[in-house]
DNA sequence: AACTGATTTGACCAACTGGTCAAACCGACG
DNA sequence: CGTCGGTTTGACCAGTTGGTCAAATCAGTT
């Protein structure tokens, strides 16, 4: 079962699999239920069992996809390109993500807040390993004074925090604002803030 | 029962609420039980159910205390203050809640990534009133040419963000950084961050 | 010590949980 | 048309869930 076979395998895994997404991402691993799931899939929940052999083999699908895609926008800072506009790229593609991936932002927000123990792994990993990497590039060019002096770690937490909250906290942005879409908005803010913060 | 009399009822109220905020934080609503929370309070279930109605009137509770407390740094954002130094104060404020209270941040996160499902009300009430009040000061210190020009509602989002992450994503923060506290960086970086954006 | 109201508990319940299984169904291919 | 592997399902299970209740225990007053 590693690879779906027959067309219908594969629809109803991505159905499955979308439905995972839309009731992980707004009730966390143990609020939802497997019949939520099924409802949402639109099968009956020994047939969705048929397909994953587990609630935990869902999720764990879920995230597994997720946080390579997740990592993309800041894999793909160039250290040879311009550093400022690299960074304010990069926040721009994050916040992007934000906008377009609201419940993957908030399926991982979930796994993180609630002590990520089902991929604590990967963020000490993988996640550490590309965070390190970049944070190097981030610092030197802090040293060579093209960009201010910053701590490039705790610049990308901000950059991080910054975009994910407009998924994450969408319903508290939503009401402050009162239903006005904060993204035109945000954009031009970020834009802004980290222009500023990097200018020698 | 609106107030508790006796000694009893006030020590055994108090030792319900600290487990439901340590559970519900941990696991959001649906997530938690009324046998994880009895436990952690070291009483039994019906005696848990003696001294409130419900598992929702345990979340009612805590929510309630919470989000004027929540406010509160807000709140004593001062008109007539020195309008950068005023913010700052305000952004170390908000970062010493999320160092000194991260439960409290968590617990306010799932409700919020949730839906906000029992809280809305209150957000696009008194959360947004009071937002909306400081908004004001903070527009017209930037019209009078005391702070540099920004959106004060993205301001006071990323704020929230900035601060509440080093307490909803903690798990994250140590898996990168690799243990060490992030709170002294923390403090430094977002100075730096909101000094510069605000500056003239 | 006896009384009284506050507190605590064991036993219980119906609804729901994740998961199993054998039987039924289905569509493609000979 | 038959049949055979892939698919779907109803019935079922044991464990857990939020919540109830009557009986037992406790603490403070007289």
């Amino acid at each position: 079962m590693a690879q779906p076979r027959t067309r219908i395998q594969t629809r109803n895994r991505e159905a499955i699999l979308a439905a995972g997404l839309e009731v992980f991402s707004a009730q966390g691993f143990r609020g939802a239920t497997l019949d939520e799931i099924a409802a949402e899939a639109g099968l009956s929940k020994p047939n969705l069992l048929y397909y994953f052999p587990s609630k935990e083999a869902i999720h764990h699908a879920l995230l597994d996809g997720l946080l390579a895609t997740w990592l993309d926008p800041l894999r793909a800072l160039d250290p040879k390109g311009p550093p400022k506009d690299e960074i304010l790229a990069y926040v721009q593609r994050k916040l992007a993500m934000s906008r377009d991936y609201p419940r993957e932002s908030r399926l991982f927000a979930n796994e993180i807040l609630q002590g990520a123990p089902r991929i604590e792994p990967a963020l000490s990993g993988e996640l550490k390993t590309l965070v390190d990497e970049k944070a190097k590039v981030i610092r030197r060019w802090s040293n060579e004074g093209r960009i201010a002096a910053v701590d490039p770690h705790h610049l990308i937490f901000s950059i991080w925090a910054l975009t994910q909250h407009y998924a994450d906290f969408d319903v508290q942005v939503r009401a402050v604002l009162g239903g006005t879409d904060p993204f035109p908005g945000a954009e031009e803010y970020l834009d802004q803030l980290f222009s500023r913060m990097l200018a020698v």
